[in-house]
DNA sequence: TTGAAAGCGCTAACAC
DNA sequence: GTGTTAGCGCTTTCAA
């Protein structure tokens, strides 16, 4: 045969109508189909090794098996892991996964959130954080209200000012809790390099660390970077002007690492002279020297529960709470250790 | 309105059939419509904010505007490099691209591609290599040939043993490079580690190393890992019962990182007792201590030209020689150095 | 339990 | 330069 065998090929070869045929090969159809029929049916379907024409199928249903994921970065580890999970999870439910990654530029964002909602994918993971900004803000929303008017679903995996479901990892906790190991190890001057002000993630690991900092009876010090190791490198000679910490908290690991490297360049031992955290425990860093003390965010399991709540939702038995929380645990490894200069008294 | 404006509702704002809106809108038709109609069906496209519906347009053109890129994990530095070249580029020509990330598993990978040819992605780019094992080779030429058949173009940018189109980097070249730089060193005892037999870019970087060093006079000597940071952390300790290495060069820089990791721990120090090399230049190693020489692979580039290559053989003017070599560069950085012992006379 | 027929929204012959 | 018409391959009323 020339051409792929259609369903119409099918039905003659069992001898069938087009109808009983298609009912046949469904297997959640609820209409019956005799067993000997349906047996001839699918016969026929194997022997001529017919696979059913998605775009007809999406035509008529309105549906794609298709979702799409919107990262910051695929070449960031963070993402990467995310991406992993929910593209694994989205595969074993026969959906395929549409990955775009908008290289941290709002406009690349917005513009391939507009393909999307044209392509008419079933739903759409937000996997980072939005600005909060105007422009930024009123597109998107304008995108989301036409993915949900065609019947698609959105899901957060980061927070965001848009009132969307979300699975999110627990930012406040985590950073308090590397700042209480810090403040347990004797540090007093604990700086902290954060992200972008306009990124909701950066708040709230600043309010975390700020609120332990707080509960310590310690003065809350922060440094904004961008996310990337190179910004975080940078953002270190702004830190040591602002007084010289006994320990660094990176608001992810990707930034640790960029002030690991700073640090190392200007002569200063970690963890002898300086403690430093990071906060996502990417793959690989028990094989850095020295190995990053950090917070463990389930990345993976994140991605892939953004695809379980997504197809939940298009079920429409998505019951559950609005926002999902996921815990954090501390990692502790060789960056961090007991402070070297004594707290003063007063 | 309650449903998503159709064609049928601009042709009729418009005043003109159906054809001609379609016609008005098509920027690539060379059908004639005069340029007063043209703007009248614009305008009412745009008052509308009409949207082509995309499944109805793929079931009538037979081509979706989708492609996808099948890795071995994109979690790996490597492969997340080519996703984003790929991706991005593809989205400038208005493609979505699907990522498949099998995670090493040829299973995975194999149920990938059938979901992928189910799906009738215009085209399929294949970043990693392919097994050289009969059930995976034969399997995968039966899906390629059904890709081919519905019209999907396939691209690889890795060698493999199916003769696809491809986009390669200079594997050998880059192998010969980082050897002869070890040689100018006064290395004598250079040891490699690869990846698996199995997939021909470990073969033709051990082809590359092993080139230069007969050249050089010198015995090859090559252990295996998994191209793992993990893997060839192991691999060390097998490396160092083959005699005393006074340099190390690895088939990957995810490899080298290992390989760094694990000498750290046995107290060897790099580069004065040992140097080391990688192969790819993933991001980030100019922030790693000590940071690493390596042979530049254009990631991102080689993804962009693998989209435009898939494009091109769509269009069906891929004239060019079907398989185009991207040349790499020598980046020499702090862990190689002069050797430490002296080459033996004779 | 089966089948006929009507589209889903679009494009492309083919006429005018 | 414009319009009529016939599908693309599938699902789903509705009727038997």
């Amino acid at each position: 045969m020339r051409r792929l065998p259609i369903l119409s090929d099918v039905a003659r070869q069992a001898e069938v109508s087009l109808t009983t045929a298609s009912r046949a090969l469904d297997p959640d159809s609820d209409h019956p189909v005799s067993e000997r029929t349906r047996a001839r049916v699918v016969a026929a379907a194997t022997r001529l090794s017919y696979r059913p024409n998605p775009m007809a199928r999406a035509l008529r249903t309105r549906r794609v098996p298709t979702i799409a994921i919107v990262v910051h970065d695929v070449s960031d580890p963070y993402f990467a892991e995310i991406v992993r999970g929910a593209t694994a999870a989205a595969s074993v439910r026969g959906f395929l996964t549409v990955v775009c990654s908008s290289d941290r530029v709002p406009a690349t964002e917005l513009r391939y959130v507009e393909m999307l909602c044209e392509s008419r994918v079933s739903g759409v993971i937000f996997a980072g954080g939005g600005l909060e900004e105007p422009h930024y803000h009123h597109t998107m929303s304008g995108y989301a209200r036409s993915i949900a008017h065609y019947g698609g679903a959105i899901v957060a995996l980061a927070p965001r000012s848009e009132r969307w479901p979300a699975e999110l990892p627990d930012n406040r906790a985590g950073a308090r809790m590397v700042t209480e190991h810090l403040v347990s190890l004797g540090h007093f001057r604990i700086a902290m390099i954060s992200g972008p002000a306009t990124l909701r993630t950066s708040r709230e690991r600043e309010f975390g660390y700020a609120q332990a900092m707080k509960t310590a009876g310690l003065e809350p010090s922060i440094v904004r970077a961008d996310f990337t190791v190179g910004g975080a490198a940078q953002a270190v000679t702004r830190l040591l002007a602002n007084g010289s910490p006994t320990a660094v908290f990176a608001a992810t690991d990707t930034m640790a690492l960029g002030v690991l490297s700073e640090l190392r360049r200007l002569g200063i031992d970690v963890p002898t002279e300086v403690s430093v955290a990071g906060f996502d425990d990417i793959p690989g860093l028990e094989f850095m020297h020295p190995a990053l003390t950090t917070v463990r965010v389930p990345m993976a399991e994140l991605g892939a529960a953004g695809v379980a709540r997504l197809l939940r939702q298009l079920d429409g038995d998505d019951t559950a709470t609005r926002t999902q929380i996921h815990p954090v645990e501390l990692v502790v490894r060789e960056s961090t250790g007991r402070a070297a200069a004594v707290r003063p008294a007063g």
